[in-house]
DNA sequence: AGACCATACATCGATACCGAGGTATCACGG
DNA sequence: CCGTGATACCTCGGTATCGATGTATGGTCT
């Protein structure tokens, strides 16, 4: 999830450690923050594997500044990833956000709309988590007003999060045929 | 959050470890699998801290299945994160589901309400994924959808987390007020 | 002049987790 | 009687992450 955050971050221009951990900390921060400890081992990890280069600027600021750069590699792994992002991309909303956050870098309405339906097909499926058995137990089956509640809003939050799918997946996939932009039938 | 699942699952009663794995692959398995080389060694480890006991049931089964037991220790420690939990439990939704799921055993309404609380203060702090430097940028300020339907989803997501926590911490703390229990106003 | 903070980068030990593989037993169908 | 799948447990190597700590410089406040 950090190695896309910082490659989808990158894309849009180059960004020396420090601004990139400001990024990072904007979309992740709040929920769970990312260490320096954390942050430049992962930055030599996808510097090692060519995906960006550092250039060293002698500039005026305190440490010298590495401008980060996203090399040809870097540009085609993002877009691979976003194109096929693994399950556990779909699945935790933690990924997903941001997976989201970048899927405007594939610049094609159809793949666009492929990924979205995953999540989409992800959300349909009855799910609870709490289980009699293989039968998903309902909230109505708890006393309990915090698994109860916990059900409840997980029920909403879906609902809105699906129709928002249904929407956007229609206005992508009516873009992609006429090759102009629909707006969404709601 | 491994750990504290575990506890909670044992809690109720002693489980042997493939009970307890696919009651975790029910809490968080649709969004996160555990593997058995997680849950093994999570086990030992509690083992080690004296956390639970193991005993050999020498059964029917396959293999001799060992019986997980909490000992008070194991008790005290679920009582003692359940009561105060680190700011990742509050801010990761994926923890925040697993501390929900147990705060039940946690047997003081206004102490239950105190941890519901901390998810409301959290969920009502400004917040963006993405900044114009310190400032959060909104939902309409972005052409790209995906951006836009993220922020506006969240809102909803959050604004329906909000309202049931509003309703269900009223009705704790008029429980811890009265010893007795109360319709939520709603 | 000194305190303090933000900027900017880096290392290191400990730990948690994953994935792949391994060892058994039992039940059931072909 | 053999394969397959479910039950049940375990180990090990590799990796990602965390938290603490370190090293600088420049700007601001007092």
């Amino acid at each position: 999830m950090l190695k896309l955050a910082i490659l989808g971050f990158l894309y849009d221009r180059p960004l020396h450690g420090y601004e990139l951990r400001r990024h990072l900390a904007g979309l992740t921060g709040h929920i769970r923050p990312i260490s320096d400890g954390t942050l430049y081992p992962a930055i030599k990890r996808l510097e090692a594997d060519g995906l960006l280069v550092r250039e060293t600027e002698p500039g005026s600021a305190a440490a010298p500044r590495h401008t980060l750069h996203l090399t040809d590699a870097g540009r085609t792994a993002l877009l691979d990833t976003l194109r096929e992002p693994e399950p556990l991309d779909i699945s935790d909303g933690n990924r997903w956000t941001t997976l989201l956050s970048f899927l405007r870098h594939l610049d094609d309405p159809a793949a666009q709309a492929a990924v979205l339906r995953r999540r989409l097909v992800f959300l349909s499926e009855p799910a609870s988590f709490y289980y009699d058995g293989d039968r998903p137990r309902g909230a109505e089956e708890f006393a309990d007003p915090f698994r109860r509640g916990l059900l409840l809003t997980a029920r909403a939050t879906t609902e809105a999060e699906l129709s928002w799918l249904r929407a956007t997946v229609a206005a992508l996939e009516s873009t992609a045929r006429t090759g102009g932009p629909a707006e969404p039938t709601d």
